[in-house]
DNA sequence: ACAGCTACCTTGCGTCACAAGGTACCAACT
DNA sequence: AGTTGGTACCTTGTGACGCAAGGTAGCTGT
């Protein structure tokens, strides 16, 4: 039926998944399995583990993030991922970028350059 | 430098720009090549003529639009599109799709089921 | 005739979500 | 001891799509 809508639901996450992990760990660092529970319960999104770890693997090799692993008593470790600095920074240029986005027709200039 | 950002707006685009074609040609018909310079014009958007022409073909494929072709006296002939009812369904499911999105926190239960 | 604008469309490439499948560790029941 | 079920990690193959670049064609001005 709709395999346009579903299509377009597929390609919005592509780009608010990424936001929505550097929002989450920006709070707090979090393990992955976790991020995917959290992410399948929020409204919109319900993505699935292979969708997650190979974009926690991006985040990594690009510097966004760190990663820890702890043990846990009761289950396999886990690996643990902390913001970088420069993901603090990505996930303010991303805030930056949407809030410029939503802005209806006001492209705002530049402090006004030249 | 920030490849990851750039390519990220890459794929935000992929999710905005569908919803935003929609809702342009809502308001009135327009043709492919005053979307392309339309959009271009946007804050965060500055898509090229190779990313509109298959959407717009995309869009007609799967009857979101219909074109009408009208001869120009200056220049090549313009093909004109609009929403089909079709296409207003599925903006109007767009929207609310956003909409559920920008909610924070507040996941709006389904109906109470079970 | 030629440059330049409008306006249409196609090809090749790279990125990414997703389904499906795989490994391993631990607890509880049989 | 074997099986089930939950936690937690990761990989592979497929399909979708933006984008740069390139292509066609009509009109206008020099």
């Amino acid at each position: 039926m709709d395999d346009f809508f579903n299509n377009w639901v597929v390609q919005v996450r592509k780009g608010v998944l990424e936001h929505r992990v550097l929002r989450s760990l920006a709070e707090r660092e979090r393990y992955a399995y976790e991020l995917v529970r959290e992410m399948a319960a929020a409204p919109g999104l319900g993505l699935s583990e292979g969708t997650l770890y190979p974009l926690m693997s991006r985040l990594r090799l690009n510097g966004l993030v760190a990663s820890r692993l702890e043990e846990s008593t009761s289950g396999p470790a886990r690996k643990y991922y902390t913001l970088t600095p420069e993901g603090r920074q990505t996930l303010a240029a991303m805030d930056h970028f949407l809030g410029e986005l939503n802005r209806p027709e006001g492209p705002k200039r530049e402090g006004g350059s030249r």
